[in-house]
DNA sequence: AATTTTTTCCCAAACGTTTTCGCTAGTAGA
DNA sequence: TCTACTAGCGAAAACGTTTGGGAAAAAATT
């Protein structure tokens, strides 16, 4: 018993044409009550099941989204895949995902895979590659073939099309406003360079939220990191100075900068209060719990499945932005309001 | 410029056959020079590309491979699909995921609905349900379709495929060795309930240990969770024992025992020693960073990915098990070796 | 009995490829 | 002038499905 039966095989068996068969399997009034009954258990005999293939090829439709992210091992981007496949198997769409590597190359080699048939519409978030090279070519393209495109997190505003992101200025704002209101005086932040698009925000909202409380910007405590690899040795120096709050715009800087303010004898929350960025697993079970700004991961992945999903089948022409909110969780990273 | 070229078009407007355009991309000699320019600066011009769909009915071919798990929010899986996906794309396949979200239903629901011509093969790790019910009837019948199939991390010995596990019970019973050395002599254990096969293989690791090493087993610290949600309840009793170091066979088990060993006054690792299993982001960033288990999931999918594809394109017929290695990485969660 | 209607089924086209085979001219050899 | 060969191209089948348009046979109507 190898490989799947088709309606051919089952035609030839029951000596019947292929359309007879094809028909009596849709219960159509056309076919005799006899011969339907007939195909219909002899299909269910031996299990046929429609080529997913072939019904594409037809339909022109394959059911398929792809999913195109820099990495996968990583909560937030984890999160937004979990989004997309609830959403999407709901709907009846299989997930294909493809990871850039934060390779602009990788991207561009991915989307063309796919753009040729094998998915119905794209979800991406950009490499940080990509919005420093600002080449969208492979964007517009697909975009030009006709193909619905969901941009989230890493989105760049030349392209137009349907977005999901957060209001990660808002997000940064509301983060250093605690700070500033639990009584922080010197606040460091530790961000990423500014072509990647969420770095630069969230370093936007942290300096507005020093402006409008008329509190001085010190730039020596600004710190922007390229490569997450070798973190410590950046936020190191941010302890020569006299800080007694720190904003990070992720997890792992604002870990980092804990231990190592650990290691200075910096007591956490009394000394230095610590806000981070993405609600990830860290957060949760640091020690002690961080204080972050969440990112519903989820929530962005099943907005951008749903939009993507609304596009394909719709085909309607209007590109909403949809803002996911952001929440900042407090625990004990930060001093308690007095 | 909507949807993609087709070859009929290019032949309607070159006012050449069909196959004398495929013939003519394919740079065969069989067509003049003159015709094969012709046709392919036309072709470079309106970007044609083979449409991967029909490709994959011709030559009943898809290049993808499904993979079902569990859970993808989950540092493990998440690292596993990341190595599957690197070496699904070096070898030119794409990687369609479904998760099971530890349901049986959903998980023969997904296996269904690939195997109906979109993949060439499967690599899965089971949904606890699964293991539990011990109904494996879908995984026989993909086989049976000739489909090849890869297990990894939760399999079952019922199912004749290929396979890539770690060595779970050397991993736990080196990790409780270790603990043994480092002088604990009241060892705890925080383990799954039997069913998971992982969790079971663990537990039996760490018994053998104590029975090498002749030290009596209490049962009483010995705890098995179902839920994970609620794991904290379940651990906290553990400490109305006099224990000294605590095996556990996840990240999060482990961190949640030591915050509320912290709670409860002792110290880590002077007072509890800790060693978890899979090395995660949180036992890389946790304070004092996690003695744990390392599995490679990046190698396991990297594995299981290889003899997937070996088995696609040579359907050889004897079935393998590749057992990963794993490595315990000391950090701060522990006593030193005196 | 002749005509119309209904039932029951089959044919063929289409989706986009690849590939085998066959056809038509033209050229070379005899 | 005939045969043989080659260059250059096209027709058609195949992958597995759906579906509109018929066609033949059966049943109903006149």
């Amino acid at each position: 018993m190898k490989g799947k039966i088709t309606l051919k095989q089952i035609s030839k068996e029951l000596d019947v044409s292929i359309s007879t068969v094809s028909k009596a399997l849709k219960n159509s009034t056309e076919i005799s009550l006899e011969t339907r009954e007939k195909v219909q258990a002899f299909a269910k005999l031996y299990n046929y099941r429609p080529n997913n293939i072939a019904l594409s090829l037809k339909n022109r439709k394959t059911k398929n989204i792809g999913v195109i992210i820099p990495e996968i091992v990583h909560h937030f981007f984890a999160s937004v895949i979990s989004g997309i496949e609830h959403e999407a198997n709901e709907k009846g769409y299989n997930v294909i995902i493809c990871l850039s590597t934060e390779s602009f190359d990788k991207e561009v080699i991915n989307m063309e895979m796919l753009a040729n048939g094998s998915i119905d519409g794209f979800i991406i978030s950009l490499t940080k590659e990509t919005q420093m090279l600002k080449d969208y070519h492979h964007l517009q393209e697909v975009i030009n073939q006709g193909m619905p495109l969901v941009m989230f997190d890493r989105i760049v505003d030349e392209i137009q099309c349907d977005k999901v992101v957060i209001d990660d200025k808002k997000g940064a704002y509301d983060a250093v406003t605690e700070l500033i209101e639990i009584g922080c005086k010197n606040i460091g932040l530790i961000s990423t360079v500014d072509y990647v698009s969420v770095g630069r925000l969230r370093t936007e909202g942290f300096l507005e939220a020093l402006k409008d409380h008329n509190i001085p910007v010190n730039q020596d405590a600004i710190i922007k990191i390229e490569d997450i690899e070798n973190c410590r040795e950046n936020i190191a120096p941010l302890f020569d100075h006299k800080i007694d709050g720190i904003f990070a715009v992720n997890e792992i800087f604002a870990l980092t900068a804990m231990n190592i303010a650990r290691e200075r004898g910096l007591r956490i929350p009394e000394d230095v209060s610590v806000i981070g960025f993405t609600d990830g697993e860290l957060s949760k079970y640091a020690s002690p719990g961080l204080t972050t700004v969440s990112q519903n991961g989820l929530l962005i992945g099943q907005e951008a499945a749903r939009m993507l999903i609304e596009k394909i089948e719709d085909e309607s022409e209007d590109y909403k932005t949809k803002i996911v909110k952001t929440k900042l969780i407090v625990r004990k990273s930060t001093k308690s309001r007095s």
